[in-house]
DNA sequence: ATGAAAGCGCTAACAG
DNA sequence: CTGTTAGCGCTTTCAT
């Protein structure tokens, strides 16, 4: 077992109160009284117990971070960006995966975060946030991506609409015709244009690209990977090819997703960006290196990170401020998986 | 502020010892007493309170996990595997980043993994063993890939040694004869062929794979990149092209110098494998999907994270245990970079 | 079957 | 400048 401030009091023959004031630096304790401390506590290789002093204080200076999953590009770049963000302010980050179930989900907002961090930043998933308020109560939390719009947490969305609509405008700038939106199933602009899920967003913001330039955009226009996850959506791609469709640009939700699309073309043996361009969304640091690299609308992840950040700890700071919702910022990252 | 057993307790006219036995299914209990009480939890909203569980029990079921950053592929890939493998046996994961500095790990290691989880994982980095058992104590802590070895931890290696063989051993075996090993600086046998630590594994590794081949391996067959990131790598294999330096390979000691590798090779039109064959280590999907993808010695992710696992537990629940040293597998995955 | 009470390790009034 | 003490929320003897 480890050493207590009162084996340290004991040692020293001061009282716990004492060495708990020379050990969080209080002033008011003589030098000379500290130093003795300080020595015994190196000594005895006193190391403080979390548990009992958030217990006692009610924070604990750490904030949880829930992702989807920390193996996935997106995933894991926030988390660390997210770490990097609040290192510097006092918290530190721990991170989780949910894993796209409702049943982590659960277990990630019950079990831990709220219980022992002071926040939570949550990486939305199947939970609704009336569902997720049920179990967190009052603690503070940030969403980002919710599935609906809310007001119950501060919420950051990533840019999906402006994000898809410049990339696909630039698809589009650059004479290509025949897109393939890769992702998501095509449902009617009328149907989508007001929500606000990830998908929603960024199908809308590629119809929307197509219909100011002027080029249809239909059911024929979109394919869907069982998951956005490379393999998904190299097989999707495989089928499209087996089936004939003919197009000279895939639009990807992900670009993860693009990765894929991008591996099945050239087994396929097509080239990019001569015979087909690929684009995708995100920023991940795996587009940038992909061969052709590829164009994105990248997400600035530090700023994203860092707002993130900044509405958990006014939260925190201030519980009852009024409930914010932002928007992260993109760059159109334009690289040789569209230029020719 | 979130209800307590108190406010529960105050609720349904039991006490709070009658309120926690229910709360945690004791049989004792009156059925009819246990169900009022879970019905007056439930709405009441209660959360048990971490901090005060794990102050009274000792223990939290949280294990922390300390990557070198959350952001690489390598770590966010064990990250996810160690989550994965400890969620069935009851324990939830934090992970948190080092970033390869010495002051970081000690703040993993001492403020909070030590004190609030019930074991760590760690990823070893600038700390020696007995630095870090100054400050972890009698924790419960194994390291992979400790510097060096020590008998203060249990550990588990990567197979640096038998990885980089087997890769190195298939590359020649293809017909390569101009290898450059890139990575790390050439050091004479003698020096380093009775260390542990990870660059020198991989350099031994590669060095057996040529003497046992009749290949001759020296300070011209290696060459140096800044770190082990897409970056470094792309710019050292651009300084080695510059140079005129001839090869018909390039072994890369981690997959995310091989897709820097890649694609300065790529940039300067240079043909995989018919020019240059490239291989690997490590095993991260982001090669498997590389162009080429890319040969490379593979570790099992999922096996690493139960063997760290079991270690961890077996050491949490048998404190005295004698310290054991692992060794994980590796598969050698030829995939296109090297095959003509 | 339920309750009273102690105590995990720490901090912060408050007193001296 | 230092000590006494209460109490954060929980679990668990030990009584009843």
């Amino acid at each position: 077992m480890s050493a207590t401030i009162a084996d340290i009091a004991k040692a020293t023959g001061y009282s716990t109160a004492t060495v708990s004031y020379a050990l969080r630096g209080n002033p008011q304790v003589k030098p000379e009284t500290a130093a003795k401390v300080r020595e015994a506590a190196a000594r005895l290789h006193y190391q403080g117990n979390a548990s009992a002093r958030s217990l006692r204080l009610g924070r604990s200076n750490v904030i949880a971070v829930a992702v989807h999953d920390l193996a996935l590009p997106f995933s894991a770049e926030l988390a660390h960006a997210i770490s990097v963000a609040l290192a510097p302010r006092g918290y530190q980050v721990f991170a989780q995966q949910t894993l796209f179930t409702g049943s982590n989900e659960e277990t990630v907002l019950r079990e831990l975060d709220h219980q022992f961090c002071d926040g939570t930043i949550f990486c939305s998933g199947e939970l609704k946030p009336e569902q997720m308020k049920k179990i967190t109560g009052s603690k503070p939390l940030v969403i980002l991506d919710p599935s609906q719009p809310t007001d119950l947490y501060d919420s950051v969305y990533t840019p999906g609409h402006d994000g898809v609509y410049a990339a696909v405008s630039h698809l589009l700038s650059t004479g290509r015709r025949r897109i393939v939106a890769m992702g998501v199933a095509y449902r009617p602009y009328e149907r989508i244009h007001d929500l606000t899920d990830v998908s929603s967003t960024r199908l809308t913001g590629c119809m929307d690209a197509c219909r100011d330039a002027g080029v249809a955009f239909g059911p024929d226009n979109t394919a869907v990977p069982a998951q956005w996850t490379v393999e998904g959506a190299y097989d999707a791609t495989m089928r499209l090819l087996d089936e004939g469709r003919e197009f000279d640009a895939v639009y990807c939700l992900s670009d993860t997703v693009a990765i894929g699309v991008m591996h099945a073309l050239h087994d396929r043996g097509i080239a990019i960006p001569d015979d087909v361009a690929v684009a995708g969304f995100d920023g991940i640091e795996a587009g940038r290196s992909a061969f052709p690299p590829l164009t994105t609308a990248a997400v600035d992840f530090d700023r994203l990170a860092a707002t993130l950040a900044d509405l958990l700890l006014r939260r925190i700071e201030t519980p009852d401020a009024p409930i914010e919702t932002r928007t992260a910022n993109f760059t159109l990252e334009v690289r040789s998986s569209t230029r020719q």
